[in-house]
RNA sequence: GCACCCUUAGCUCAGUUGGUAGAGCAGCGCAUUUACACUGCGAAGGUCGGGGGUUCGAGCCCCUCAGGGUGCACCA
């Protein structure tokens, strides 16, 4: 027996030494794979973002998804899984442009355009080999030879054949309309980027002039010198006189011209039931302006959330506006009355900026618009898979969220005004339009700004697989089995990637979505490194041992809820993976050699225990699967079978039983190793084996 | 406002198709020439949020109430 068993378990001495020689082998890559394996299982990775390091979320889904890929592979599956990084445009650009900002004191405009993306793609280059470093430590079994990376040359032909065949479908578009402008960021942003926030604020009632008939009520007063209208309920009994009629004014410096008009949206009993109408700067008021053929373009705020009008207000923050207004009511006298109203202000998710709805010239995605050929909409088409059971969402109580969004979903608003993304493809040369590929010839300009990070993430299970080429691999892999992530990202990406491969490759993307919980520390708080209780699974996994990191990341962690790990509970599995270092120990110092037929009722034992994993495997319910493995390697094997064998093994029986002990430590090993790969398999290699365990067979057949 | 989830041991959570509840940590008693002290054995601890119903049988299914959370919408 080697050594090594004489002092407790060592997952620093092990694990890196482990891992070389499973990449050495080669059977990451499915096409190395020994045996017939005519059936493929895929899992494209999930792309972390290279903004730096990975946090246990990343480790959560890594040790889920080498776990379903590990047990395939064992069942004899032709076993994908792609590993990639995402180049999330927005969220990578903001960390540098605060690292130049801190650092040098520059902003990207002083570096310009050429200059800031070299900064960029160098710190992305930094980020991409700390992440894979990470990843291997996790002990994750990705092919590494088909990486991808969001933004390589693959990916961004993929996104520009993707873009041209949704313009020539008519499916994306360009249009002036009202949008989501983040004046922090300096960009718009997509509906899916807002985060609401509850804040106190305060509901004004006023009029225009003194002899303005309808009181208004409003929580943004500086936005009035921008009104075009006063909306009513068509059947409001105090206000129906005035339908149609129009009157000018002078508001707080500014000439402002408002027409009443009757609309059923109205809520008469909110407020004074009128409505200053502003297109420009609100989303349900430039929708009225379309019903009633309102003045649209009377911007009174701009970019940098500022004042542009004339007069006192020219200039002027729009908070410090609204000060400024309500003040000139109150010395006009046309200030009536302020009530406190909570409301929800619309902050950018990245940055925090309180969003401005601006009108802004951007592309779109029209997803009510029938798709040539296929008779639907692209609503429709990221509906029906899922209404159909083609895609089967785990939970699947989350269906009904994924409709409930996608019967609220409005067009996609895909331009960014950021500078590191896919730029869009598209080329101006006076009224002519090129879309695709650079046209040839002088005087062309491509469209400044980029796509929404999204946008080649939703091309991912095939931009990865070597499409628009027809490969052998996106032949074989494609649809993939599994799309395992947050449930947080289900609308970012999930419902996106069945959009565009519904688009592209009119198929689903993949079978199941599995969504795992957020990952919370001991306290319930999110991860964060400013509140400085983000756990490094790097670290964890160093101190404990990668196995023990994802036991205890896996174990009772069911989908969709969100959980909770301390490093107890790490702890608690380190201590396990040394007992079962410890059953191999006794198994080896009393077990060696013996070659009999095994039977008898632990084996039985055994044999139903690994169907019931296997079951559970199938089944998608990892947490218990590996709870049931714990509780029998630690009270069933160890506390009972090998306390029973130690008098056994004195007795003529011995044969048999040291028989059985090794097939039942080998047998546990195969159904751990899924889910603690390493030290399984270093005690396998230790027994003597010449295949790795990795490629040895899984110890139960079930159907699926 | 609409929808969904959660409420189980002191704490954090599991509990697959209905068959009198289990993990991690904490904590109690015993054991140190034991495969393993990164330990073992044993005990204790739960009217499964309240109430009602279906069933031979409910933590699980149905209704209802209470508390906590999430998503979406509204937000003049």
């Amino acid at each position: 027996m080697d050594p090594k068993f004489l002092k407790p378990y060592n997952p620093a001495e092990t694990e890196g030494r482990i891992y070389k020689m499973w990449e050495e082998s080669g059977f990451f890559n499915p096409d190395n794979l020994l045996g017939e394996r005519s059936e493929p299982f895929t899992i494209i990775l999930p792309p972390p973002n290279v903004t730096g390091r990975l946090h246990m979320g990343h480790a959560l889904m890594l040790a889920l998804q080498d776990t379903f890929i590990r047990y395939k592979r064992m069942r004899g599956f032709k076993t994908l899984w792609l590993p990639g990084t995402d180049h999330a445009a927005i969220a990578t650009q903001a960390v540098v442009e605060k690292q130049i900002k801190k650092e040098e004191d520059k902003s990207r405009h002083d570096l310009g355009r050429e200059g800031f993306l070299k900064r960029v793609e160098a710190f992305a280059a930094e980020s991409h080999d700390t992440i894979v470093g990470q990843i291997k430590a996790m002990g994750a079994s990705l092919d590494w030879s088909r990486e991808a990376f969001t933004l390589d040359e693959k990916r961004s032909l993929a996104v520009r054949t993707v873009f041209k065949q949704m313009y020539d479908a008519g499916l994306i578009y360009r249009a002036n309309r009202i949008v989501n402008w983040d004046p922090k960021g300096q960009t718009t942003i997509s509906d899916d980027e807002i985060v609401y926030e509850e804040r106190p604020g305060t509901l004004y009632t006023f009029r225009y002039t003194k002899d303005f008939p309808i009181p208004i009520a409003t929580t943004r007063p500086e936005t009035k010198v921008g009104d075009v209208a006063v909306a009513v309920h068509p059947d409001d009994a105090r206000y129906k006189e005035f339908i149609g009629k129009e009157y000018d004014a002078v508001f707080c410096d500014a000439p402002i011209h408002i027409k009443v008009v009757a609309d059923k949206e109205i809520d008469p009993t909110f407020g004074t039931g009128a409505v200053g109408v502003t297109p420009a700067h609100s989303f349900t008021d430039w929708e009225i302006a379309e019903r009633h053929d309102l003045p649209k373009d009377k911007l009174v705020i701009n970019e940098f959330a500022k004042m542009m009008v004339p007069g006192r207000l020219n200039g002027k923050k729009a908070t410090e506006a609204r000060e400024m207004v309500v003040e000139w009511l109150k010395n006009e006298g046309l200030f009536e009355k302020e009530e406190v109203a909570t409301h929800n202000i619309a902050t950018a998710e990245r940055t925090g900026g309180v969003i401005e709805p601006l009108p802004k010239l951007q592309w779109w995605v029209d997803v009510d618009k029938e798709v040539p050929d296929r008779g639907k909409t692209l609503k429709e088409l990221m509906l029906e898979p899922v209404r159909d059971g083609k895609i089967k969402i785990i939970p699947d109580y989350f269906d009904k969220t994924y409709f409930h969004w996608i019967e609220n979903l409005r067009d996609w608003c895909i331009s960014r005004q950021i500078w590191y993304g896919h730029r869009i493809p598209v080329w101006y040369k006076g009224e002519e339009i090129a879309v695709g590929e650079a046209p040839e010839g002088d005087g062309w300009v491509q469209d400044e700004d980029t796509l929404d990070t999204w946008f080649s993430s939703g091309l991912w299970t095939f931009s990865t697989l070597g499409w628009p080429e027809q490969t052998a691999d996106l032949k074989l892999f494609h649809p993939t089995d599994v799309l395992e992530t947050g449930h947080d990202i289900l609308f970012f990406w999930v419902a996106r990637m069945i959009l565009m491969t519904e688009f592209a490759l009119g198929t689903i993307p993949f079978k199941t979505v599995y969504l795992h919980g957020l990952v919370r520390d001991a306290k319930g708080q999110k991860m964060s490194k400013s509140l400085g209780n983000a756990l490094d699974p790097l670290e964890i996994a160093g101190k404990y041992g990668a196995d023990a990191a994802r036991m205890a990341l896996v174990v009772g962690n069911t989908p969709g809820t969100d959980m909770r790990i301390s490093e107890d509970k790490v702890r608690g599995y380190k201590h396990f993976a040394n007992k079962l270092w410890n059953i191999a120990r006794f198994v080896l110092a009393n077990a060696g050699g013996a070659r009999v037929e095994i039977s008898g009722p632990e084996w039985k034992e055994f044999e139903a225990l690994a169907k019931d994993v296997t079951k559970d495997l199938e089944e998608y319910r990892p947490y218990l699967a590996a709870e049931k493995l714990y509780h029998y390697v630690w009270h069933r094997f160890a506390d009972q079978i090998i306390e029973e064998s130690k008098p056994v093994l004195k007795s003529p029986d011995a044969a048999t039983r040291q028989a059985l002990l090794r097939a039942l430590l080998e047998g546990s090993l195969k159904l751990l190793h899924p889910f603690m790969p390493f030290i399984t398999e270093e005690i396998w290699q230790s027994m003597g084996h010449e295949q790795l365990l990795m490629v040895s067979e899984w110890p139960a057949r079930i159907k699926q």
